[in-house]
DNA sequence: TTGTAGGCGTTATCAG
DNA sequence: CTGATAACGCCTACAA
């Protein structure tokens, strides 16, 4: 006759091991795989835990044990190339066998106490994506944290927080390289000086264009950031003034697409008018009725390279922060041709 | 001379109690705001807390206390509204004292797995952002999660758990009922069948077309879901066909916006030859190069009323799970407008 | 292979 | 207002 089970609260180990007649710490073993349990006993374990809904106690779990399985991430999520980057994190640190906490900023949470939120479930390690500090403000915020800080973005080497960066400066320099190959004499550089990642990918477009002896004009935009907005913006006041450049370099995909919109819409042609390029190599780029030729951040390797320098910064406390180049490469599609005219 | 303090491990609450001489529970009691402290032992506490750099352990908590102050969210990052749900959520529950616990669906992580996650960390609720199971499927996961389960999203009243659910037909109607009252007499609606949320929407385009004595032409596309790629395809089989209607209804912004880009550089202008609306007023179709006209999902009510949902039934355990409309509103913008030639 | 004892950081209870 | 003590669920040692 089987027994009634009232699930009152949450089994624990204590129940399963109640209920088979058994000790606590043999369910333990049986649980988290350990050996010392006998094939028998754990299908029974195995079986009981099922049928009685058992489900681990992280809390517990965490207080027991010194040293946690935990990364924490903080990101923004209206971020376009985020979520891609976060879907890599998962896999890469299930392949370390880490767990992965989430915390999000909005404008009510500001990154500091996104941190704090992560650090109270004692992460071994924080992965910052896309932070919008500044680097004395990271360094503050890691010295703080007192765990190993990987700063997912822009950023130099530095000795408190590694940087897995994506080489801005070689990702636009690409995108000039392949526009003056494919004959363009005029370019447009569309800049938002406010963002941390915004220098250094303007340095790769004024030097790719000097190099190949192009006309580079820059429309900085303020304010604005690297959103579609900005994109949008630009085009704008590239459509108010004679005669437009052949073609528009953007120093992200986000604004890429605000400026297509406002082209498209404009009656501009792309590429056979303008052409346009982005950066980062999101999913709105690979649609098929967009078809941005852009650099490619490989948000993959981004997410990997994060996790493996958490995991090496934690085994090895000692070991001084990394700086680790993420090479972009340049993805060609249907927004970039040859120039109007053949010029 | 001040002490030298060696940051070996994180400070815990007895190392406050013995920096300053007195008793761990007295500062448990003033860390966590509950009276019976004196004011002056109150400073000492938080000062000597901040200078430690204390970081509450919020493992312990959970142990300790048999009730958790956690809502847990599953959702899926590269869904366009949910991260406005999710700032809403997260604001929400700040006001009636609870935390967020974030999960994330992917590829390689089902719902099941990031809701037993959640429970791993004893959430007191989980709620569930547009999930993609049916109505069986979610009721198998609320029944064993054994806490208050919220579906966010499109599904009906029932006894395993709550719903919050824009009223999809409703929605679309008002799409409709726009168009008419401009004029419009030959409409498409595009329709993805795949999705949950599908059948009410259609349901909503079909009725309110023919009260308004319409022509209601459905363009139906498989496979691709509520995505920008299947408003794309729509729109291509529209523009292969003749004639095009004078409005397109989409069943989401996301699709609308697909549609808008193929329409836009194949040079069909919006709205002058033809009328676009959404649904969801994510913050694309708020993009001054967009401006869609959207049926308004109202983000802040759906967060706001699934907190509540989830509040209430954590607090009064006994009582039915209910399902709560939210009402969406059109909101017009410039993506609609007269049909061409006034008829 | 299995069982016993103890402690992780926090909070609840109760006594001073 | 303050302090001692126990307990939450789990894991590690060590003993049987």
């Amino acid at each position: 006759m089987a027994e009634e089970v009232v699930r009152v609260a949450r089994p624990t180990m204590a129940d399963i091991a109640d209920h088979l007649g058994i000790s606590r710490p043999l369910v333990s073993i049986v649980l988290r795989n350990a050996p010392g349990a006998s094939e028998q006993t754990r299908q029974r374990v195995l079986r009981a835990a099922r049928e009685l809904g058992y489900t681990p106690h992280q809390g517990a779990r965490s207080l027991r044990q010194s040293r946690s399985r935990h990364l924490g991430v903080t990101f923004v999520p209206a971020h376009a190339s985020e979520p891609e980057i976060i879907e890599s994190v998962y896999a890469a640190a299930a392949g370390h066998g880490y767990q992965v906490l989430l915390s999000v900023q909005t404008p009510a949470r500001d990154q500091h106490q996104t941190v704090e939120e992560l650090l109270s479930y004692r992460c071994a390690a924080i992965l910052a994506l896309g932070s919008e500090l500044t680097h004395a403000q990271l360094k503050a915020l890691a010295d703080r944290a007192g765990v190993p800080t990987v700063l997912v973005g822009t950023g130099h080497r530095n000795a408190s927080y590694d940087v897995v960066h994506s080489d801005g400066q070689h990702g636009i320099a690409q995108a000039v390289e392949h526009l003056a190959g494919l004959g363009h004499r005029h370019l447009a550089y569309l800049h938002c000086p406010t963002l941390p990642a915004a220098a250094e990918r303007l340095r790769g477009f004024t030097s790719a264009a000097a190099r190949a002896g192009l006309h580079g004009r820059v429309v900085e935009v303020r304010e604005l950031g690297y959103t579609e907005e900005a994109g949008s913006e630009a085009a704008r006041r590239l459509l108010a003034g004679t005669p437009l450049p052949t073609a528009l370099v953007a120093g992200n995909d986000q604004q890429a697409i605000g400026a297509m919109w406002v082209l498209a819409r404009a009656g501009v042609s792309i590429p056979e008018q303008l052409s346009v390029t982005g950066y980062d190599d999101t999913r709105f780029a690979r649609l098929s009725a967009v078809d941005l030729t852009t650099a490619s951040q490989d948000t993959v390797a981004l997410g990997q390279r994060a996790v493996t320098a958490a995991v090496r910064r934690i085994e090895q406390p000692g070991l001084p922060p990394r700086c680790i180049p993420v090479e972009p490469r340049l993805i060609i599609r249907s927004s970039t041709g040859p120039p109007p005219g053949g010029s």
